[in-house]
DNA sequence: GTGCTTCGCCGAACTTTATTCGGCACAGCG
DNA sequence: CGCTGTGCCGAATAAAGTTCGGCGAAGCAC
């Protein structure tokens, strides 16, 4: 991972549907070279995949939210289990499994506050496991695509 | 947004960097066809960007956590400010402006949990707007790239 | 210092893809 | 029944992806 992965790597996350030859000229090395760089670098699970980035109205999903769940007992099993079951959801469109008051962040996405209710009540409370979920409603949601590299301190 | 549109939305979402002939080819339509199409999705403001994935502790990002923050007076000009100034901060993948008990939630990522605990004694809390905040940190983050379409009901 | 080996980069050759554009067919309408 | 607009197709051209032999620098043994 010297400056010149780095330098390819950041092109990748600005715009990864740019030409193998305009990223290389950017990076300053020959298409091949930088050809062979970012086969490596997928090979090496830097890079994980390529998405397109869509507009989350377009997907019928106008309203979000962040759900907190709290589950018990919090054996491997259990988690485990919820985990599985959040993430084969429709509506849900990331999880994160936290350590803190609650075990579970869930991202959700619905077509509007009637079926995200429709789901919380008909989905989710369904599980036994769960002992308590909170539901906050996202007004905006910033993601940064190509994030700056950290200081060094 | 006919189911077309729908296919090769899915196909980018999957793999972005798959060629226009393949994507036209799991569709059934002619590469032109599909050019035009992904053209147009891209006009409209359906797809936003392409952008690769790439493995957090590659970047030096080896600890994430959620930060949720309360911030006062809850007003137009602070929400903005702060949203603008976390933004901004390397350490910060993401934004969440919420509505609840916590007013922003920001998704950050840094080499271990000194240099996490820093950014937060060092960055976050210098603001004066902020009135309590909570970090709890993630053990596991799963993102389905791919997800699958709504229910209709 | 010198010869040897390895590694990574280059650039040319070849294959595949992107991109453009004229034409055609179908649907909607007068 | 003809007219018009729209969207898809396929061929042609330009551009990009991909492979591979060779070259030069760096590291090492002696």
């Amino acid at each position: 991972m010297d400056e010149l992965d780095s330098a390819i790597v950041r092109e990748l996350q600005r715009d990864a549907r740019q030409s193998n030859r305009d990223i290389a000229r950017k990076v300053g090395v020959a298409p091949s070279t930088c050809l062979e760089r970012t086969r490596l670098l997928r090979e090496r699970g830097v890079i994980r995949g390529y998405h397109a980035d869509i507009a989350p109205s377009a997907l019928n999903r106008g309203v979000q939210a962040l759900v907190s769940v709290q589950v018990r007992p919090l054996s491997r099993a259990v988690i485990d289990a919820f985990k599985a079951f959040t993430v084969g959801l429709p509506e849900v469109t990331a999880v994160f499994v936290m350590a803190g008051s609650d075990d579970f962040v869930i991202h959700v996405g619905a077509q509007d506050n009637e079926h995200l209710h429709a789901f919380l009540v008909d989905r989710l409370s369904q599980r036994k496991e769960i002992v308590g979920f909170r539901t906050s409603i996202i007004f905006q949601h910033l993601a940064k695509h190509d994030p700056a590299p950290l200081p060094e301190a």
